[in-house]
DNA sequence: GATCACTTCCGACCATACCT
DNA sequence: AGGTATGGTCGGAAGTGATC
């Protein structure tokens, strides 16, 4: 068993070590203040204003995870009883108890222990980050029984073969060619790549466009619970891990951010070309045609909300936070899917920009429940 | 201390939005 | 159409202050 107390300032800390799991937005990031922000333009020059200090109208509580031995700086916040307890099956907890099976638990066996970088260097990873705009077109909503049968990137910042995009072969019937026209025909074909090789193409694509030791933030509209879900559900069904290094952010708060302030509740993508007034390029609901649409959009959405690339990486965070604190919320068999000490940390750090009034309370509790250490947290053996 | 009116908090529920 | 997230409304419980 494995103790690992949770220090309650994630922004302090100097070093701990994270088991990453694809299924999750990716758990890396930690150690994360505003006092030590500083701001990083996007690749696009022509956007004014992006990167400078927007007024934050919320405020980040501090965390910080610590795993024994492997805490070498004092901490200046105090100490909470939060623990990680590893129990083989059951996170226990004071007030909860929430069990996880043997054999659903042994896919988080592999460990990996991530360097937290000290505070200073955030300035870098912001520079060192690729911004890459994604979107898929599937065979339906099902990412259990559908398959994606297009996919189009494009890098932010432009540049020599800057755009990506394939037909995807999912051997099966296309039924739903009036929303994309894309055919059957089209892509059941032999020389259409099927995911499985597609993939290890996608991964040298998006390498190439890494810059060495940055990370990639990948982004899509509605990516919380449409593309990343899909994308992450095709790596899995070929057996190959969603790099830890990806990050993903979702379009779609964003919009409805800027949307609300314009006083409407509409952020569809359509919506936003209208109300920025970009011209489509090629067919609506072709990849490529939407992420090159995206890709403006993002600009667009980041000059007025004035979001610097750190914001964006916070951005990344919340959304992170945010689906682990629901997953807590919602019960054990979510959990299980969830339970790394570092998101389940960030998890309670964005709290506070929980639009919904009801679920900010739900995970304030869960905040408050971490903090009494009533919530235990899996830490997994190597 | 008992009662009443008012405010605040909280959970439940529903409608709407978003992706293909 | 399926799953998920957000935002608004409603009603009950709890807290607070004024009055008798």
């Amino acid at each position: 068993m494995i103790i690992a107390p949770m220090n309650l300032s994630i922004f302090h800390g100097s070093r701990c070590r994270v088991n990453t799991l694809a299924h999750l937005w990716s758990g890396s990031l930690h150690s994360w203040t505003r006092r030590h922000i500083t701001t990083s333009k996007l690749h696009d020059p022509k956007v004014p204003g992006i990167g400078g200090g927007n007024t934050k109208k919320w405020t980040r509580r501090p965390i910080t995870t610590k795993t024994e031995g492997s805490i070498n700086t004092p901490q200046t916040s105090k100490l909470s009883s939060i623990r990680h307890e590893v129990l083989d099956e059951t996170i226990s907890a004071t007030s909860s108890s929430l069990s996880i099976g043997k054999t659903e638990i042994s896919q988080f066996q592999k460990l990996q222990y991530c360097e937290v970088q000290k505070e200073e260097s955030y300035e870098s990873l912001a520079n060192l980050l690729t911004i890459i705009c994604f979107d898929i077109e599937t065979t339906g909503f099902s990412r259990d029984s559908d398959c994606v049968i297009e996919i189009a990137l494009q890098v932010l910042r432009g540049g020599k073969n800057s755009t990506f995009q394939t037909l995807v072969n999912p051997n099966k019937f296309v039924p739903n060619t009036k929303v994309h026209g894309i055919t059957s025909s089209m892509v059941n074909r032999r020389d259409v790549p099927r995911m499985k090789d597609l993939i290890p193409i996608l991964l040298q694509y998006v390498s190439s466009h890494q810059m060495p030791g940055g990370k990639v933030l990948l982004v899509a509209h509605n990516a919380r619970t449409f593309d990343v879900p899909f994308l992450i559900s095709e790596f899995s069904r070929c057996s190959i891990e969603v790099p830890s290094d990806w990050l993903f952010l979702d379009t779609l708060p964003l919009a409805r951010e800027l949307m609300k302030i314009e006083g409407s509740k509409k952020a569809s993508q359509k919506d936003l070309m209208e109300h920025f007034q970009i011209k489509r390029e090629g067919d609506a609901h072709r990849a490529e045609s939407d992420v090159k649409g995206l890709t403006l959009i993002l600009r667009r959405l980041t000059f007025d909300l004035k979001l610097s690339t750190l914001d964006l990486l916070e951005r990344f965070i919340e959304m992170a936070g945010h689906k682990v604190a629901h997953a807590v919320l919602k019960g054990p068999s979510v959990v299980k899917e969830l339970c790394i000490g570092s998101v389940l940390a960030l998890a309670a750090g964005s709290l506070w920009k929980m639009h919904h009034w009801n679920e900010q309370r739900k995970v304030r509790t869960f905040y408050d429940l971490l903090e009494k250490g009533e919530i235990g947290v899996v830490v997994q053996e190597e």
